[in-house]
DNA sequence: TCGGTATATCGTTATTTGCCGATATGTAAA
DNA sequence: TTTACATATCGGCAAATAACGATATACCGA
């Protein structure tokens, strides 16, 4: 049979579910969609295979309307759901979508809800 | 072109992350998935074209493990946030699952998220 | 090594949530 | 028309969340 690694179960659901109740929280992840777009030029997008798509911290502060703290604070919120990944180049950090994880939850919507 | 009715904007979706943010209230929608095998014989499922697949208050809250104020209050919030529909028959309120707010839902992630 | 910039963390306050017991209300049955 | 049952609402308290400014930490460039 074929085996579906990551499955993921209802406590990790509840975790992301909690993640995405908040506006602000909600627009972060839908902006970094389409990062280029969204973000201007001289924002730090990375193009570079290194983290492509990642967007600094003080690029996605801009957009939010709430402080650098609340920012910072929940970006580590999406992070610790999992729907965020993030990587430390040089003083920036970079967060952008992990679509890996947002597909499985996406799929376990589908099934599950 | 075609339109899409109903089609579920973000503060809408984040009312519906925030119902599910709460594990009591995300076993809820899932027990009403299969009414007829979560329920007991004896439970009042309806059965009745009237109200397919509903079942009352006092049910759900032998399953949930919490009082049965807060089981009401967290049926109230599944059914603000358009995941539930109910129905009052007799001395019963039946709560069912809104198939068709779900399936927006679960559209509104696929596309949206 | 010393600013300067980027980000994270801390401490705080106001609001919301989780959850309960007690009580009120609504409905049926005796 | 009492009584019993089903459900909703109220009042409360502890915990979590929202959001901020201030501060600490990390890194870079001069």
């Amino acid at each position: 049979m074929k085996q579906e690694l990551h499955a993921m179960n209802d406590e990790k659901a509840v975790e992301i579910f909690k993640a995405l109740s908040n506006q602000t929280r909600l627009n972060i992840l839908q902006m970094l969609k389409n990062a280029e777009t969204n973000f201007s030029a001289q924002a730090h997008v990375i193009k570079e295979a290194d983290f492509e798509g990642g967007v600094c911290v003080s690029d996605i502060h801009k957009k939010t309307g709430t402080s650098q703290s609340t920012t910072s604070q929940y970006l580590s919120i999406l992070l610790q759901s999992g729907l965020l990944e993030t990587k430390r180049i040089g003083q920036w950090t970079y967060y952008r979508r992990n679509e890996e994880m947002i597909k499985q939850f996406s799929q376990y919507i589908g099934l599950n809800l």
